[in-house]
RNA sequence: GGAAGGAUAGCGAAGUGGCUAAACGCGGCAGACUGUAAAUCUGUUCCUUCGGGUUCGAUGGUUCGAAUCCAUCUCCUUCCA
């Protein structure tokens, strides 16, 4: 079965939407923040520790389990649910990131891209149709096409040239895909273009797709021009679908995502915080290497209910990360994650009451004041 | 009792006449992180009223100039009795 995608309300002011996703592993409600689990499994989390956040669907990529430890393996071991043991809905990125953060622009070619594996520098090449087999293997709920992150800033010709090559590419892997219990989603590219966005939007959903993402924003660019990315692709896409911003989990981008109509955001930010000994709060983002928190016998936020602050203080944390105790990422991601997802949470609501920009106004003031 | 080696910033450890306030690592402090080559990376780490001041076990000496050479002392390690 596809999945299938149920809005529920509007907001009246806003582009922003409430709705749910219903899979083949259970439904989750949009808009929804997905953690990241590149290598099949979120970072120093257990699926219940995941699912514990209140979270709805994770990430996972196929770049990474394409190398390790390879599609079939996965596929032996009955798909990527029972491989890692998560029975929850599951989305694949395609490995269009890694184009970005890997390969260099000599290695992509219309017909794929050269990769120098990461991990003993072998020569690798990776197309759509490698992609789409890969991810048709590795069933997941959702696979992405395979695109070209496009870096920021780039030359008008060469946004152009990649976009529409990201658009065969798209036809490419629809053309092979293969696997009737997953859906497939488009891509929106574009650079930083508007009517490369709107060419790319409106080319992407004559194709046809189950969902449809933005892609190439959270590369370098400034706020109001990720902001206007957004906006240059969405307002082309169809209502009846999912709208997916990749790689994006800042709280404000979040909340200016959903106010554009995004349903669903992946970020590897809290889990790679939460490693780097950050925390977000509702004031702002804290580091507890700090050592004004050595003897501050409080929990992170008395407002936040997740497992760590219910049971931790930032003093007993900061000693678990400058000790470098791997229980120290484990606690600050399962904080991190809950306070995105209980953003995404707050948000739906603010949408049902209709009051989601005052929720910005109140959200921005205090986020940005009490920082540090 | 005898022989040899050694003492360098919070710790480990380079340096053996000027380019040395002194490499590098750790630790400390702070910052970055947005579809994870990331439990990574960057900055900083003697004092300072930013002019400068005081350092390389201690004291004295040689030299224009010493962490580096010499003398004495203190302590440490190893080996021989």
């Amino acid at each position: 079965m596809k999945i299938k995608y149920e809005l529920l309300c509007n907001d009246t002011k806003t582009k922003a939407r409430r709705g749910k996703l219903h899979t083949n592993y259970g439904s989750f409600d949009t808009p929804m923040f997905m953690p990241v689990g590149t290598l099949a499994n979120v970072k120093t989390l257990t699926p219940e520790q995941v699912k514990a956040c209140n979270s709805g669907v994770i990430l996972s990529n196929t770049y990474h389990l394409w190398l390790r430890p390879g599609e079939d393996v996965v596929d032996k071991a009955g798909g990527l649910h029972k491989f890692m043991n998560y029975d929850g809905p599951i989305l694949t990125d395609s490995g269009g990131f890694q184009v970005f953060s890997l390969a260099k622009p000599k290695d992509i070619t219309e017909e794929g891209v050269f990769f120098k594996s990461h991990l003993d520098g072998k020569k690798l090449f990776l197309t759509p149709e490698i992609s789409i087999n890969v991810q048709n293997k590795l069933d997941s709920d959702i696979a992405m096409s395979f695109d070209e992150c496009i870096p920021y800033p780039a030359s008008y010709e060469y946004a152009k040239a990649s976009t529409e090559r990201t658009l065969r590419w798209a036809k490419r892997g629809k053309d092979v895909f293969n696997n009737e219990r997953q859906s497939l989603f488009g891509i929106v590219q574009g650079g930083e273009y508007t009517d490369l966005r709107e060419y790319s939007a409106k080319e992407t959903v004559k194709i046809g797709f189950d969902g449809y993402s933005i892609g190439g924003t959270s590369v370098g660019e400034d706020k109001p021009t990720m902001y206007k990315m957004i906006e240059d692709g969405i307002r082309y896409l169809p209502l009846d679908k999912p709208r997916y911003l990749m790689g994006v989990g800042d709280p404000i981008d979040i909340i200016e995502g959903v106010i554009r109509g995004i349903d669903m955001f992946d970020c590897v930010l809290p889990t790679r915080l939460a490693r780097h000994g950050n925390a977000f709060t509702l004031d702002g983002k804290i580091n507890l290497k700090n050592l004004k928190f050595k003897e501050d016998f409080t929990p992170i936020s008395t407002e936040c209910d997740c497992y760590t602050c219910k049971n931790y203080t930032k003093s007993y944390l900061r000693h678990l990360i400058t000790c470098d105790e791997s229980l120290g990422g484990t606690l600050l991601s399962i904080h991190n994650i809950r306070f995105l997802i209980k953003l995404t949470e707050d948000l739906r609501k603010a949408i049902e009451e209709d009051n989601i920009l005052e929720y910005r106004e109140n959200f921005i003031n205090r986020y940005k004041k009490e920082t540090k």
